[in-house]
DNA sequence: CATCAGGGCCCTG
DNA sequence: CAGGGCCCTGAT
């Protein structure tokens, strides 16, 4: 797609997600690869988000004086109608998880010697995920049995072929393509991007989505188990990505039914200080200390080490990422 | 130069 | 429910 789309018109809306709300934790996560779909950068968040088929800029920042309030700027092609406004307020609340009651975690994360002074560090993080659930499916599939460099080559190439190249506020960035656009594309072709077996992936996740365009509305409803039940019917959710799908997206704090074998070396460390600590006593442990929260702890734990790697080096961390 | 496992999952037996 | 195969790549 050579064509990019100009986002010129620019609104200011206030957001007011629940306390305590901390907006860094929240909008960015070090332990999830960098591309070129979002960025981050001191405090703000820019982020292209797909809605109805529109596409629209979405800028986040705290207020600079209010600390209660996020601000949002929304550009647009076209003046904005008020219903337009609505929808994306409520989509971005959802997206970063603004509404959520944390307080039970919190009184939690106080009696537990392992997760007190990280929770207070980072109070108020709410688990997020800036895609729609289609995109971040995208995003599991490039995942799958590969190392992180493979992962963000195979992404890159996707976007560039089938992304749509978005301009706001002087920055650029590639929206996903949609469901319907994979659905003239051969395997072969997906194939030349480097995605190997994963373009079969591509295929039938693509059209289960334009079979069900609200899936992922339906699926924001269920209880857990429900939710992954539907989940693992689409072709290529496994376990693991269907962990993911579950926390990240539909805020299931509870959703640690399974670790996959390189974040079972890495809680291991975080918890016994021993990488070969077997995934089911972690599991174990998780469910036994931290019950309906035992995700969120993980994550809490998971995202501070991938911060503080960020400004000191972590040797044992280091040889378990293999970039 | 070759071999190999990887931030899983499907499929088969 | 265990295990082989899968695309491709960087590490060894």
């Amino acid at each position: 797609m050579t064509d990019v789309i100009n986002l010129i018109n620019r609104q200011e809306v206030d957001l007011s997600p629940s306390v305590p709300f901390h907006f860094e934790g929240t909008v960015y996560k070090p332990s999830h690869f960098p591309a070129s779909v979002d960025y981050y950068e001191n405090n703000c968040l820019w982020l292209p988000i797909r809605l109805n088929e529109t596409i629209y800029g979405i800028q986040l920042y705290p207020h600079p004086q209010e600390p209660t309030i996020i601000k949002m700027a929304i550009f647009s092609e076209n003046v904005l109608a008020d219903e337009e406004i609505r929808t994306i307020i409520s989509e971005v609340h959802y997206r970063f998880d603004m509404d959520a009651d944390l307080q039970g975690f919190i009184q939690l994360a106080d009696k537990d010697a392992i997760l007190s002074a990280t929770e207070k560090k980072w109070r108020g993080m709410k688990v997020s995920c800036a895609f729609s659930l289609y995109e971040l499916l995208c995003i599991t599939i490039v995942l799958q049995n590969a190392q992180v460099s493979r992962s963000v080559n195979m992404l890159k190439n996707m976007l560039t072929t089938y992304g749509r190249k978005v301009r706001f506020d002087n920055r650029e960035f590639f929206s996903f393509w949609l469901p319907s656009e994979m659905a003239n594309i051969t395997e072969d072709e997906l194939r030349s991007l480097k995605v190997g077996y994963r373009a079969k992936s591509f295929k039938k996740v693509s059209s289960f989505f334009l079979q069900n365009p609200n899936f992922e509305y339906q699926v924001r409803n269920l209880s857990k188990l429900n939710a992954a039940k539907e989940l693992r019917q689409i072709y290529g959710v496994g376990p693991a990505t269907c962990g993911y799908l579950l926390f990240e997206k539909f805020h299931h704090y509870d959703a640690l039914d399974y670790i996959s074998p390189w974040e079972t070396r890495i809680f291991g460390m975080l918890i016994f200080g021993d990488q070969e600590v077997p995934s089911d006593v972690i599991l174990g442990y998780a469910k036994d200390k931290w019950g309906r929260w035992r995700m969120l702890a993980a994550h809490y734990l998971f995202e501070d080490i991938f911060w503080r790697r960020k400004t000191e080096s972590i040797r044992w961390l280091d040889d378990l990422i293999r970039l």
